[in-house]
DNA sequence: AGCACGCCGACT
DNA sequence: GTCGGCGTGCTC
């Protein structure tokens, strides 16, 4: 008898079916394999993984076979069934939807290759202290499976090979190679792909070759298949390697071997927020990961984010600071004159006076708001932004050669006319960081203005004087010895958005390219005073995250509580509604019309509830609201009249613990 | 999703 | 009397 987890998007399926092995795939049929299984009819197949394979079934009834053993390779390690079991249960969602984000792909060329050759094996092990901190902290609690919430170290260091990295990204790598030395795995998590430039960096100088494996969504899909496959057991004898395995917020599910240590950088990133279903937060995935396996975790980075200070104060992370402790110098300018010359009168001139200073030396670095990830399309002739002719949504593009496509419904528009002139010809609209360069290039007459952002994001600038940085927050390029001076400009403006963590968004902003700089060199902080100032330039972001977590402790607001938010039409909002009230959850708020600000979908009538409940009935309520999904999914047919032409909406969406909510 | 089972109108 | 309508329910 083989339980196997069916490969189908289909919530009432989500849950292990059990069938008989024929004689003659036996010896093939272990756990972990990929099988295809019949599914209610003859010859209706479905794919699916072998969870284990036992004697005895639950079920009463004629067990069917299986149809077919598709690989020798064993992709789904008990563990990672166990993560994507808990994981997915915690989000109201199925375990299949997790299965998608954990294996990759199969390419069959790879697969034959791995198969045939295997992965590298006996490591050379050389060991590195973990510099910065309290002389053995870190290693203990990476041997003795201890969890911190660690602030880095700012500041960038020179590798072996002339590469420039932030120290942050020395740390982990040292953390890392201590848990591969005493045999076990580690899986860094880190936001994009150039933070894993510099942790790859890194690991090339100090870590062993062959030891590390790469799991990010730049790669290919096989690539990134072959990276998996080097993960896993070997396939001849089943000998596990210990790997030091880094990648993106989906790396959290990869399948270490001998798992020893879970490292997050930067978890206040957005990026660290899974956009698939069943929505789950690598923050979480993290921790119910180390809980079920029972390793080390870190989460670390420059500032603190509230979810983290929660657990800190509650003991379940211990705070751990470098030691001597190392700061940037910041400067408050809040209260300072605007220089009047060229620049449009933006730069305070306090800031002025630095950068120009600090020019004579190195590269400066000037941090402004971010325009947008896309350029936005306007008509060439009037100026009039140009709509999309579905929804009137706002159109984009996303390269320069690509049709224009709604930022709203997705719908390409290849066929636009002005609404208001009819040309047919449109211009980019790009504010910001392109403007902003020229007019500090001709604030400060020869200098070489560079300009990163989204779009065009530079890794990395040498330590040539005369040198302007203007990059959009979060695609600041790191500069060979650090930048002389840093100059934070759009503060004032980046507070102007309307959301619960802008705060904490834009000191995370600002400290990490606060990090940036040499030693000594000067960071300011234009135009913004109080206690986000104060958090940066005291270098006591942790402070900030506490005050933080008081006022949302105050407000009921996560993660003081946690939330379920639930969209779907009315009828099936209430029904969520319903079952939650079988609950013990804290209130409900709404249900109200869907935001008219996010992405409209044509259906008309979808409205939003959100619901408050405690940490300590999360299962209870994910299993009501679950139990709806289900219901909602066999019982009552969709509507037979006003079908719509697209992918039919689901009927209910149940979101846990969304950032993005308030 | 598909597909089978099941209980009411117009046909040989 | 039966063929078939698609509402309802299940998938090892």
């Amino acid at each position: 008898m083989a339980r196997v987890v069916l490969d189908t998007p289909l919530p009432q399926l989500d849950r292990l079916f059990d069938y008989a092995i024929p004689p003659a795939i036996a010896e093939q049929v272990v756990p972990g394999v990929r099988v295809t299984a019949p599914l209610r009819a003859e010859g209706r197949l479905a794919d699916g993984l072998v969870v284990d394979v036992g004697d005895t079934t639950e079920f009463d009834g004629a067990l069917t076979p299986l149809e077919s053993v598709v690989s020798p390779a064993r992709v789904l390690a008990p563990e990672v069934w166990s993560l994507a079991r808990r994981v997915s249960d915690r989000q109201a969602g199925s375990a299949n939807d997790v299965l998608r984000l954990a294996i990759p792909r199969r390419s069959v060329a790879v697969e034959r290759k791995w198969l045939a050759q295997g992965s590298p094996r006996d490591v050379p092990q050389l060991a590195h202290p973990v510099a910065g901190y309290e002389g053995g902290l870190i290693e203990s609690a990476v041997d003795g499976g201890g969890r911190l919430a660690l602030r880095s170290l700012p500041g960038v260091v020179e590798l072996s090979d002339g590469a420039w990295v932030g120290r942050w990204a020395v740390t982990l790598a040292q953390a890392a190679v201590r848990a591969v030395i005493s045999g076990r795995s580690a899986i860094i998590a880190v936001p994009d792909y150039r933070d894993q430039e510099q942790l790859e960096a890194v690991l090339r100088t100090v870590a062993p070759a062959g030891s590390v494996a790469s799991l990010d969504a730049r790669r290919t899909n096989a690539q990134r298949y072959a990276a998996f496959l080097s993960c896993l057991p070997q396939p001849d004898d089943g000998v596990s390697t210990p790997r030091i395995i880094v990648g993106n917020r989906s790396v959290l599910y990869a399948p270490a071997a001998k798992l020893g240590l879970i490292a997050l950088y930067d978890d206040g990133d957005p990026l660290f927020a899974e956009p698939l279903a069943p929505y789950a937060h690598a923050r979480d995935v993290a921790l119910v990961r180390q809980q079920q396996q029972e390793c080390a975790v870190i989460f670390a980075g420059h500032t603190r984010t509230v979810e983290v200070q929660r657990l800190v104060e509650l003991g379940y992370l211990s705070d751990v600071a470098p030691v001597p402790l190392v700061t940037p110098k910041v400067v408050p300018t809040a209260a300072q004159q605007r220089q009047q010359a060229g620049d449009g009168g933006r730069v305070p001139s306090a800031a002025f006076r630095t950068a120009a200073e600090a020019l004579l030396a190195g590269p400066v670095l000037v941090q402004v708001a971010r325009p947008g990830y896309v350029s936005l399309l306007a008509c060439r002739r009037c100026g009039q932004a140009a709509r999309c002719t579905n929804c009137a949504g706002p159109l984009q593009l996303a390269s320069s050669h690509a049709v224009p496509s709604c930022a709203w419904c997705g719908r390409l528009v290849g066929d636009w006319a002005c609404s208001e002139c009819n040309n047919t010809t449109y211009r980019m609209v790009t504010r910001g960081s392109g403007r902003t360069a020229e007019e500090l290039g001709r604030a400060f007459p020869g200098t070489r203005v560079v300009v990163s952002d989204g779009e065009r994001p530079l890794t990395r600038v040498d330590d040539e004087p005369r040198t302007l940085v203007v990059a959009t927050r979060g695609a600041e390029p790191i500069a060979a010895g650090g930048y002389a001076a840093i100059i934070l400009l759009d503060g004032e403006r980046m507070l102007q958005r309307e959301s619960l963590h802008v705060g904490d968004d834009c000191l995370r902003w600002w400290s990490n390219a606060a990090a940036l700089a040499a030693p000594g060199a000067p960071t300011v902080l234009a135009g913004v005073g109080g206690p986000l100032a104060q958090a940066l330039t005291l270098w006591q972001q942790h402070s900030y995250a506490a005050a933080q977590l008081q006022d949302r402790r105050a407000l009921g607001f996560p993660p003081a509580l946690r939330v379920a938010s639930v969209t779907g039409r009315p009828a099936a909002v209430q029904a969520a509604l319903d079952a939650a009230e079988h609950v013990p959850i804290r209130d409900v708020l709404g249900p109200a019309p869907v935001p008219a600000d996010g992405p409209r979908t044509l259906d008309d009538d979808q409205v939003r509830a959100i619901v408050r409940f405690e940490y300590a009935h999360g299962d209870a309520v994910a299993a009501a609201l679950r139990g709806v999904i289900v219901r909602q999914a066999t019982g009552a047919r969709r509507p037979p009249a006003g079908r719509r032409r697209g992918r039919p909406a689901p009927t209910l969406r149940v979101k846990l613990d969304d950032p993005e909510i308030l």
